[in-house]
DNA sequence: CTAGGGTTAG
């Protein structure tokens, strides 16, 4: 039979190629192609050419289970399916290398439909140069493949190359399609390039795709992303077959806008229409509930993940996680977390950052840890979290352990991590530390300069911080709003009155609107000043109504300079503002207390007790070998008390013939200082001190950490211990740091 | 011959 004879032919050809090349699984087209132009093949040929396949198959380390099913169908001896299936089944580089010159052999490459493909694989691959490599080798390309390497670059973040093979393809004169504007337009939100997208959009019109549901839904996310919620809104309720995704785009564009509870009205609107909302859907719902902070809502989408089956997907536990660790609900987070199995840098990102924000800075710091020994790859994000972490935890060991790791990792050079050392150090009581990786941070921006500024301010090196400003408008780098903030509180911090005023009136130059915090400075550095009545009239003439900040700013100069009734005056503001809030009572009570009116302290007291106030007890956390210790007064449960206590008479002995007078009021009437700072701080400073120079060699800086503020007695002892024990004594308080040295302190005694 | 929307952080 004449079939019969074509079989024998091309298998005994088919076995000659496959014995004359080093035979792998990629010349098996070329194979193919040489056995066409049968098209008519009998079941006996293909159940040869299968046995054939299978034993290539078998040998490659490519799996092809769909493959196999497809060669069971007639189509399986096409070749360009067979080219189709190995780039499907590829998985690096080589591979698509070996296609495509097998593609070339076979003379395939012709075909638009199979370099499509092979571009689209490369870049899923990650392969982005070489899939331009071989966009290149075409002289005409068609819309899919401008289409695949715009997408290309598109996916892989890179806009600018997406927009430019954009142009190419408008001036080689090929029109777009659907997808070409899709990925354009999502290469317009990554930059983002609002202006672009505009242009875009004329296009879409004059094309004539004004409803088509792709591209619009393309648009609502461009201008969510450009900030231009209203924008999304005019065409998403332009758009009549909305599918999931254009709800989606909205929901989300109003999360990301700021407005969460738009976002949820949208969403209970599209439950009430007969759209049924995917996991997407639901993660982008979680999101504005996170904004939200409403646990009982958050709860009821919890439910609906449930009901609708969906419980085990992935990305719905991270967005439970994060919105419970959000809400400070980080033991239910924890429950989420643990319930995750396969590894997700989000995921601990999430749980990391959770701790972190509801101070369980040693949790977090723990998770990143047994991230990093599980072999975890951590991204930037993950990083930024666990130095944050590290910030809230105090412990310079610690910081300088994460500042270690950073520079051997891939992160030495990324801006908002040493942005986030900076701060750390900083805020682990080392200001020069901060400035060693400030030095060493290339391309400071504004933010890199500010945070150094900030980290000044709080040491109170004022004039350091006010230098670094000039040097920054050297470099040519615009300040910000924060930057003003660092630089007014490095004024107050070192008792820069002027200095600080002049500054603040240059905020009008950069355009800079003050805000709350600034105009607190403000009323700080007149109060330190003595300018009550001034800071008065400043505050009267505010264009902003006066916060918690501004007021809270003018009861503190108050109390230092005993001013009455301006002070009874501002906690009046302070109370109706924030009626919750210890501090504001103390500082009152603190007030009354300087002026000896006993009787105002124990209103103060019953006031508190009538809103069910409770004082927050003071403690001092010192750091020994990297480990913190807490102490409390009263609290005799460490091992080394009786030392401690030893060490502690010691010093009280030498302090009273260094001639430390403690604070005359707080003395005298022990019934009724009771709510007053004195009794909060508890002196606990003094045990932090006496454990650490017993536990360190002479010399060695002692480094605390309080949870209140200064009390003026501890103050007053510190700054005496310090010259007394030839020691340096860092203390962080609620508010800032105090360098004690030779019987001084940083702070100027005004803090 | 391609999917498109979302989650961490600031």
């Amino acid at each position: 039979m004449v079939e019969n004879t074509h079989m024998t032919l091309n298998l005994s050809l088919a076995r000659k190629l496959f014995n004359a090349s080093s035979f792998n699984l990629f010349s098996l087209p070329a194979i193919v192609r040489q056995l066409d132009p049968i098209k008519a093949i009998s079941s006996e040929f293909r159940a040869s050419l299968y046995t054939f396949f299978n034993h290539c198959y078998s040998s490659s380390p490519l799996h092809q289970d769909s493959y196999l099913e497809k060669a069971k169908s007639h189509h399986a001896v096409d070749p360009d399916a067979i080219f189709e299936s190995l780039i499907d089944n590829s998985t690096h580089k080589s591979h698509l290398n070996q296609i495509h010159s097998q593609l070339l052999v076979s003379g395939s490459l012709d075909s638009l439909i199979l370099t499509t493909k092979l571009i689209n694989k490369s870049s899923n691959l990650g392969e982005i140069r070489y899939a331009r490599n071989l966009f290149d080798e075409f002289c005409n390309p068609d819309v899919f493949l401008w289409d695949a390497i715009i997408r290309s670059y598109s996916r892989r973040d890179m806009f600018g190359d997406a927009l430019e093979m954009y142009t190419n393809m408008q001036m080689a004169g090929v029109s777009p399609d659907s997808f070409t504007f899709m990925h354009v337009l999502k290469a317009c939100s990554g930059l983002p390039a609002l202006e672009m997208g505009w242009q875009v959009h004329a296009q879409i019109f004059r094309h004539g795709f004004q409803s088509d549901v792709l591209v619009q839904n393309a648009l609502v996310a461009l201008y969510a992303k450009c900030g231009q919620i209203g924008l999304s809104r005019v065409v998403f309720d332009d758009l009549c077959d909305r599918n999931v995704v254009s709800w989606t785009s909205i929901i989300s564009g109003y999360a990301q806008n700021g407005e969460p509870m738009e976002a949820l009205r949208i969403f209970s609107q599209m439950r009430h229409s007969s759209m049924r909302p995917d996991w997407i859907a639901l993660v982008s719902v979680l999101r504005a509930y996170t904004d939200v902070e409403d646990l009982q809502q958050g709860k009821s989408v919890q439910g609906c993940v449930i009901k609708m089956g969906l419980e085990y997907e992935p990305d719905l536990l991270i967005s439970l996680t994060s919105m419970y660790a959000k809400c400070g609900q980080v033991t239910l987070a924890r429950s989420f977390f643990d319930q995750m199995e396969i590894p997700s840098v989000i995921l601990w990102n999430a749980m990391i950052s959770g701790y972190a924000k509801n101070g369980f800075a040693e949790e977090a710091v723990d998770l990143f840890r047994e991230m990093i020994s599980k072999k975890i790859r951590i991204d930037s994000i993950t990083a930024r979290s666990a130095i944050l972490a590290c910030s809230q935890v105090g412990s310079l060991e610690l910081a300088r352990w994460m500042d270690d790791y950073i520079m051997r990792s891939e992160y030495s050079d990324d801006v908002l991590v040493n942005t986030a050392l900076i701060d750390m150090y900083a805020k682990c009581g080392s200001v020069d530390l901060a400035r060693i990786v400030f030095d060493r941070t290339l391309d400071k921006d504004v933010v890199v300069w500010s945070s150094m500024i900030v980290g000044y301010g709080l040491h109170g090196r004022g004039r350091e911080a006010i230098d670094l400003y000039y040097a920054m408008k050297q470099d040519g780098v615009c300040p910000n709003d924060v930057t003003f903030v660092g630089l007014l509180t490095a004024c107050n911090h070192s008792g820069l009155v002027e200095e600080g005023w002049e500054l603040f009136h240059s905020m009008r130059y950069f355009g800079i609107e003050p805000r709350h915090q600034h105009y607190a400075c403000v009323v700080d550095l007149l109060g330190r000043a003595g300018r009550l009545d001034e800071a008065y009239d400043f505050i009267t003439n505010m264009p902003i109504e006066p916060g918690v900040s501004v007021w809270g700013a003018l009861l503190s100069a108050c109390k230092i300079y005993r001013h009455l009734t301006l002070g009874e005056f501002a906690a009046k503001y302070l109370f109706t503002l924030d009626p919750y809030e210890t501090g504001h009572y103390v500082q009152l009570s603190n007030l009354y207390a300087s002026a000896r009116l006993w009787n105002h302290v124990g209103k103060v007291r019953v006031l508190m007790k009538e809103k069910g106030l409770t004082k927050d007890y003071g403690y001092s956390l010192i750091e020994i070998n990297g480990k913190l210790q807490a102490f409390r007064v009263g609290d005799k449960s460490h091992p080394r008390y009786k030392e401690i206590s030893e060490e502690l008479e010691k010093l009280e002995k030498r302090l009273k013939e260094g001639g430390f007078v403690p604070h005359a009021e707080s003395v005298l009437h022990d019934l009724n200082y009771e709510e007053t700072e004195e009794t909060l701080c508890n002196h606990s400073e003094r045990l932090a001190i006496a454990y650490g120079l017993i536990s360190t060699p002479p010399g060695t800086t002692l480094r605390i950490t309080k949870n209140l503020r200064a009390c003026v007695n501890c103050h007053a002892a510190t700054k005496l211990i310090s010259k007394l024990v030839n020691r340096e004594i860092v203390v962080r308080d609620a508010k800032r740091f105090h360098h004690f040295k030779d019987g001084f302190c940083s702070c100027g005694d005004y803090w």
